[in-house]
DNA sequence: GTCTATAATAAGATAGAC
DNA sequence: GTCTATCTTATTATAGAC
């Protein structure tokens, strides 16, 4: 907290989520940061950087997460396990964060549009990789490798939008339940056995 | 386009799934339907009533969808199988309605807000007592019925997000993916058979 | 049913004092 | 590094003519 930035910053992340990008003003910040509104504009440019910074780390972040999570795991049934886990944890974690960062993009400059969806590019081909080596190596079905990371990253991305710390159930159990459904998804089943 | 009220309705939809409801004006409402900003007042007494509108008929239309697809089905697989389509062909078709329903409840009044959630729990429920049906019936897994729901929900409705109609794959392909991957992901997998 | 004109307000951002 | 004061512009919405 000795910080302002980094105050701005949290507080920013915790409006940006309750109401929004464009529905949380400067003045808002401000209030919650206990300055002016004109004392944020010495720590960010602008809302618009502001908004950036808090995308561009929390990318950052969850892709360091995600790839030391899997670093050496070899097998690839454990690898998507390991990474469904890694991207659940982190969603409920930072749960706010990463819901802004799947729903505020419009937000962004062109410039730091593309430099966000490239990061996130990134993630998502750690995810379909592994679907493609699942896929030669006869785990996995082998459909379409793109929908399928798209299905298990937005399925457990969606966490993050209706999960409470407070809530019935745990990240441990939510993500139990996520991993199981995924791999049992992702694995060809009785019904579709030997038929592709 | 005879009718205005509905021309107004037709433009807001797609500029607030380009660009968001808080970041699109009057101004570009009004713009895009070919009349000055006071005339939206005519059909609409606040763009927030817009927006509700908007939400309103694509909740009622989405429902009445599902419930007509799945009568007379009385197989619990055949029903979700055939729910799972509806909901894909109904969210990539109104692809853009589907999207700010799903993203823009924030822009609405507390009433209207109670509303809307309302109409999407019990959307919600339908999919969940097959899940529960499913699971008293041995076919599908026992865990958590409301999560399993979010997860089926979302990652079909994700594809409102990505889709483009002029794309690799179309409707058709989407939806059977989709389908596979979650009625394996609720059917025992060799894996989890037996341990719950 | 659509127009012009305008009210009332709030937004993002800057200047310059301290 | 934070303040007060202010600029400029855009916003939602209304009044009243046609």
């Amino acid at each position: 907290m000795g910080n302002m930035k980094e105050k701005i910053k949290y507080v920013s992340i915790d409006l940006f989520f309750k109401k929004g990008y464009f529905a949380t003003s400067v003045s808002d910040i401000a209030r919650g940061s206990g300055i002016q509104k004109a004392s944020m504009y010495y720590h960010y440019p602008s809302k618009e950087e502001l908004l950036f910074s808090i995308l561009k780390s929390t990318m950052d972040d969850v892709t360091a997460y995600l790839k030391n999570s899997i670093s050496g795991i070899r097998n690839v049934e454990e690898q998507m396990r390991t990474a469904v886990q890694s991207h659940v944890r982190f969603h409920l974690d930072r749960q706010k964060e990463n819901f802004i960062a799947n729903s505020e993009l419009r937000g962004l400059t062109q410039d730091h549009y593309r430099i966000i969806v490239k990061k996130r590019y990134e993630y998502e081909r750690i995810f379909q990789n592994i679907i493609q080596k699942g896929g030669e190596q006869g785990i996995f079905v082998k459909d379409d490798v793109k929908i399928l990371s798209y299905a298990i990253l937005t399925l457990c991305t969606s966490g993050a939008s209706w999960f409470k710390p407070t809530g019935r159930l745990t990240v441990d159990e939510i993500a139990a339940i996520y991993e199981k459904f995924i791999i049992n998804g992702l694995k060809q089943g009785q019904v579709w056995s030997g038929a592709t």
